[in-house]
DNA sequence: TAACCGTGGCT
DNA sequence: TAGCCAAGGTT
């Protein structure tokens, strides 16, 4: 097993081909949309082949459409599904998480991974009740001052909970952006102002439209336009594709190394976590040093993860999920 | 900036 | 089969 990796990169900041010298100059705020071509098509695909997921029904609110965002971080959305509808009967609102024990939103998020995110959530949820009378800000700045909200998650809750007008720059939306407008099969590893510039002057000046936009290109970009095996017959912008009008070009340069997953840290921390999670009662030194036979790091992985508040430790070697 | 942080399905 | 991949954030 690996580590998530993500293809390098190639692209040329500027060397835009579908954008005029004009806009390329431009910044920031626009006064005429650029890519204008790109919204309709892609929005209209949206209408007719979204997927109907929970957290885009209007009940979901605002809250829905935040755990939702913090469950996909990293993990896909089959598996995210069923432990959103457990999450959502349990705890309709931010409050009802916020008077939970920590440690029950860890249980709880089970083995979607990077139970750090849960940790997160719940913290969010305690600053929500604290700060904003227990509703999910709809500003962005207010959303980014969140545990566990980043760039990107405070920019999705806005749009898609809100309707508010904002680049949301995911990974399904910069490798279509990658293609679409650059040219390259790939976007770069890790996310450019030049990206940030390009996504801003892509967005429409309208503000409905600029959320179903962010929708409607990550959407693309999550069922169309994937990392392997992309299925240009279905994209609605193929025509215009400047990867596509290139030939397709196969990203040169040295593939970058994944990270492998076995017999990492991040292994045993899992080991020792589900143990945690599956116990109801205070768990034994004795219980936790089954799961990995080497010591030194059996008791790193353990100090990282109490340092980390994913582990109580207690008094006589017992431990167990936050309680506090 | 780059390393670190889980998990399981897919090819 | 073993590497690839999935709606990132934090340090």
């Amino acid at each position: 097993m690996t580590a998530p990796t993500k293809p390098p990169h190639t692209t040329p900041a500027d060397a835009v081909p579908g954008l005029s010298r004009r806009a390329r100059a431009r910044d920031e705020e626009p006064g005429e949309t650029v890519g204008a071509h790109l919204h309709a098509p892609v929005i209209d695909w949206f209408d007719e082949h979204a997927r109907d997921l929970p957290w885009r029904r209007p009940e979901a609110g605002a809250w829905g459409v935040m755990v939702s965002e913090f469950m996909l971080q990293q993990t896909p959305v089959n598996r995210v599904l069923p432990i959103y509808e457990q999450w959502l009967a349990r705890w309709p609102r931010p409050a009802d998480l916020a008077a939970e024990a920590p440690g029950e939103a860890v249980r709880a998020w089970g083995r979607l991974g990077y139970p750090r995110r849960a940790l997160r959530l719940h913290g969010a949820a305690v600053a929500i009740t604290e700060r904003h009378g227990g509703d999910v800000p709809s500003d962005h700045a207010q959303l980014l001052a969140l545990p566990g909200i980043g760039e990107y998650t405070a920019a999705a809750v806005a749009s898609f909970a809100y309707g508010r007008r904002h680049a949301v720059l995911d990974t399904n939306v910069r490798r279509v952006f990658a293609r679409a407008v650059s040219g390259t099969q790939y976007p770069p590893n890790a996310t450019t102002a030049a990206e940030r510039k390009l996504a801003r002057a892509l967005l429409p000046d309208d503000e409905s439209t600029a959320a179903r936009w962010a929708a409607a290109s990550m959407e693309l970009g999550a069922l169309v336009c994937t990392a392997k095996n992309e299925s240009c017959h279905r994209c609605p912008i193929a025509a215009s594709c400047a990867w596509r009008l290139a030939g397709k070009p196969e990203h040169e340069g040295p593939p970058r190394r994944g990270q492998t997953y076995a017999g990492t840290d991040r292994q045993v921390r899992g080991k020792l976590l589900a143990v945690l999670r599956e116990a109801h009662a205070p768990v034994p030194q004795s219980a936790l040093d089954r799961v990995w036979h080497e010591p030194v790091q059996r008791a790193r992985a353990l100090d990282g993860l109490v340092s980390d508040g994913l582990v109580e430790p207690l008094a006589g070697g017992l431990y167990r999920l936050p309680q506090g």
